[in-house]
DNA sequence: GCAGTTTACGAAAACGTTTTCGTAATTTTA
DNA sequence: TAAAATTACGAAAACGTTTTCGTAAACTGC
């Protein structure tokens, strides 16, 4: 490997020098700064990044945790966080958590070692922070797709609160009255205002709310399938269902197809999160849309501004979730 | 930040003995060990590894670069590569080629500024590495899902000859004589060797091969459904239809659905590579399995021989594919 | 009890940068 | 034209580790 200390070697002058030329500071001859620029060109040198970070004090590389890189709302959301950080010359260090918060720490105090600026973490969604936070007080932290409330803490998400009752909404000027939620059994804050939001619509719209758990599985799609599996046994007492997830959905979906029941002709289905999967034409699921590249946009914007500026107050950024239409929905016959 | 210098002072030592007592060198009295790590413990040292990289002159990072890390194919390798790397010591540093040979150029660079221990490369697949080949020189490097044949290069990869002759073998036991190839322009060494699989096996079955190209397009589900619904038009004339990929064929069965083409009742399909995508139920593709797991360990198994002794001769692993059947094939009716 | 060996530790160099400070050489000002 | 200001560069410290080399002190064997 070429380095500085070799271009300046043969260029003859001091390491500072060639430091400024390739810097673009202003105390440098014009004259030598090109001769130097093309020296180190014709060297083939590239400048060490590690060493750069060791003077610098920082390393322009974002650790970004997620539960699961292979789940396709997480890997979208990491394909736009890592080119949008790039554009602002940040590189991304990716860990999965395996849906695990212990392997979650672990990996977080692991980019701590590596001198990250900063982190985004695609929490688990244990619905317990508090042994994380001494964790996040250590580095710029951004928590994205989770909603943190009133907690000392950053974040992005959508307002899944709104998102449900919309959706619900939507199923009820279809003409729908008896709407099923599939819930989530999980203790993330993020299942729990869904689940408001499908209640105080109901509540408005002056209908019953139902609701129907899974338990937290490690597969939603398998829990999603094994409940309503045991629901169409019993026959089908509702006209449409709203699933917590499109996972859950899928899942239905799954059931619905080997016990013959027909979406959206006997039954209507709607997820939530508008994963790629959703849009494919044999699924061609209606949900409601994370707008995942405007969070990740916003994520890496509102990390950054905290590595420039540790000392910012907490902030948060709640976007819009917005209905997507599609087939698995249609309206009662009357 | 506390380091290593605060360590020794408050210890009363030098920096060299706590990093041996770190370290578990030899050179060092058990009870001074334990006093030091005790302490390490108390003062919440965390060891810098930007410092250490700079002095051992490694990393322990790999470099990934991925043509879309949203693709569920891809995103499945990643993940599996992330979990296989961080046993191993390894952290991942991922970048997005989108696609694009110059991008893709652009951030092998960026990682050999970064100073990675190696690179794993999912290449655009253009079929032309040359302009590559003075970037993979300067870091170990290994190819994954990419069969380079004879270049000088590291690659993992599955047999895509056989793997679609299996395919096709499958269809003709199926009772099928017409099948129909849809092909992928791509100049990439993978897709040809799908197309020869195909051609072969017709040869041996004694049927006429019959071929239909996609341009090559940004996403080939676009480009299967695009090239499905012209052949549509026309009439159906064949009774299997062979799709170079799962994503080609699912554009195939967007179109078949609009067209109201039943499948696999009216035309059986059959796609490649087994993405997750594939095994959803109202999908259920039957198809060629790449085994992801397995590439992904080999891949990193491969690269961390040639970090640890670069001088190794360049080799390549070639995996068995697996046929993965599913509904979307019927036996014809006879 | 003395030479030889081993053990346990410290001093200091090294890794490849950036940046501060100092200073000749040049330019500007009066 | 002398003093002051500016420009262009070099010397050296600093970042936080690991590791080599040197050396007292403790131990070994006879």
């Amino acid at each position: 490997m070429v380095t500085l200390k070799d271009v300046a070697k043969v260029a003859g002058v001091s390491y500072a020098t060639v430091s400024r030329a390739l810097s673009g500071s202003s105390e440098i001859g014009e004259q030598t700064r090109k001769r130097i620029l093309k020296l180190c060109e014709e060297m083939g040198y590239t400048p060490n990044a590690v060493a750069r970070s060791m003077v610098m004090k920082r390393t322009n590389i974002i650790g970004l945790i997620v539960a699961s890189i292979e789940n396709p709302f997480m890997s979208e959301l990491t394909s736009h966080i890592e080119i949008h950080a790039r554009h602002n010359g940040y590189n991304l260090m990716v860990c999965n958590s395996s849906y695990d918060t212990e392997l979650e720490k672990e990996v977080f105090s692991l980019l701590l070692g590596r001198q990250v600026d900063g982190v985004i973490l695609l929490p688990v969604g244990s619905g317990s922070y508090s042994s994380l936070q001494q964790l996040t007080a250590q580095v710029p932290t951004v928590f994205i797709s989770e909603n943190l409330q009133d907690l000392p803490e950053n974040y992005v998400a959508i307002d899944n609160r709104q998102g449900m009752a919309a959706a619900t909404e939507y199923l009820y000027s279809l003409g729908h009255r008896r709407i099923l939620y599939f819930g989530c059994r999980s203790n993330s804050v993020t299942h729990r205002l869904r689940l408001e939001g499908y209640e105080q619509a109901c509540k408005s719209a002056g209908i019953a709310p139902e609701v129907l758990y899974s338990p937290f599985e490690r597969s939603s799609q398998e829990a999603g399938y094994r409940l309503a599996a045991g629901y169409f046994q019993d026959g089908i007492r509702h006209t449409a269902m709203l699933c917590a997830s499109d996972s859950l959905a899928i899942g239905v979906m799954q059931a619905a197809y080997e016990n013959g029941v027909s979406i959206p002709n006997r039954l209507s289905l709607m997820g939530f999160d508008n994963i790629s999967f959703a849009a494919l034409p044999p699924i061609d699921l209606t949900t409601v849309d994370q707008p995942k590249e405007r969070m990740a946009k916003a994520a890496v914007d509102m990390l950054i501004e905290r590595i420039k500026n540790p000392d910012l107050p907490h902030t948060h950024e709640i976007l819009p979730p917005l209905l997507v239409l599609r087939s698995s929905c249609r309206a009662v016959r009357s």
